[in-house]
DNA sequence: GTAGGAGTTAAACAAATGTTGAAGTCAAGG
DNA sequence: CCTTGACTTCAACATTTGTTTAACTCCTAC
């Protein structure tokens, strides 16, 4: 009935933010930043200092991806919502979250093509005038 | 050997800064921003009022397509720099822009997919350490 | 115990992309 | 002539997504 999380240092948050900074390739301000607005999770050390989950590594990968994307902090914020616990964080989770984000670009370049199409058919814009003559005059 | 060009009113600038707003859906100060900018170029009457060429209907139509591709107004610029004229715009020249923001899409899409494929894969962050189980446990 | 390195917070700054407002100009109608 | 509406410019403001900086704390090593 369980299923197996990811924990790999016995489900301790061990990570310090500029540990965090380095495997992700993001500045420790930004991790910071992205804390604040409570899309990444820590602990707190006796002396205040943060510790993350392994998982959040993927957590900072997946903002970076869904900012590529086009979604804005409030959106990543709705799209992680339903995340269970960080320690109970399993590779099901990871799957949902990129099949959303997979069917948001299929939407974003749907409507991409859609306005695209829009542009070199609208007769008023971009087809030649009835009377004028694309490519004539040899 | 000439192209056809697609003016409409004897290849006058005659469109006021509130009708190109209205046929585009942009707000005139987003217009205005944007000839700042000098994405959108402009023709002035005695009264100094602006009067843009029909063609720019189209160029702002295309700025707003460029940037919800993720361009900012530097490489929409970069992107428009090898326009002729406005009063020598052919459909040809919309079709090589379209073409190349169908191109700034599929590179964009590819290396989107990358960076997806990567989080799922990737064996330290989302793959199922080797010891513990995916959904076992009957 | 003290010097260094890494962390902490809060606030100021920054770049991109506009919007809003104030103050002035211009052309048309009454 | 005078009002009205649409235009002009310029500057200030707003939002998003961070970075930088200053002042302070904490742990480790000498």
């Amino acid at each position: 009935m369980t299923t197996a999380t990811l924990a790999r240092n016995g489900g301790q948050a061990t990570l310090t933010v500029s540990e965090l900074a380095h495997r992700t390739g993001v500045a420790p301000s930004a991790i910071r930043f992205y804390e604040k607005h409570r899309l990444v999770v820590s602990e707190r050390t006796a002396g205040n200092q943060r510790r993350f989950y392994e998982a959040e590594e993927c957590i900072v990968k997946i903002i970076r991806v869904a900012q590529r994307v086009g979604l804005s902090i409030a959106e990543i914020r709705e799209l992680m919502a339903d995340l269970p616990e960080r320690r109970r964080i399993t590779v099901d989770d990871w799957c949902v979250l990129r099949r959303a984000l997979e069917s948001e670009v299929r939407a974003r370049l749907q409507a991409l093509h859609a306005a695209l199409d829009d542009l070199t058919s609208d007769q008023r814009l971009c087809e030649i005038p009835p009377t004028t003559t694309h490519r004539a005059r040899h």
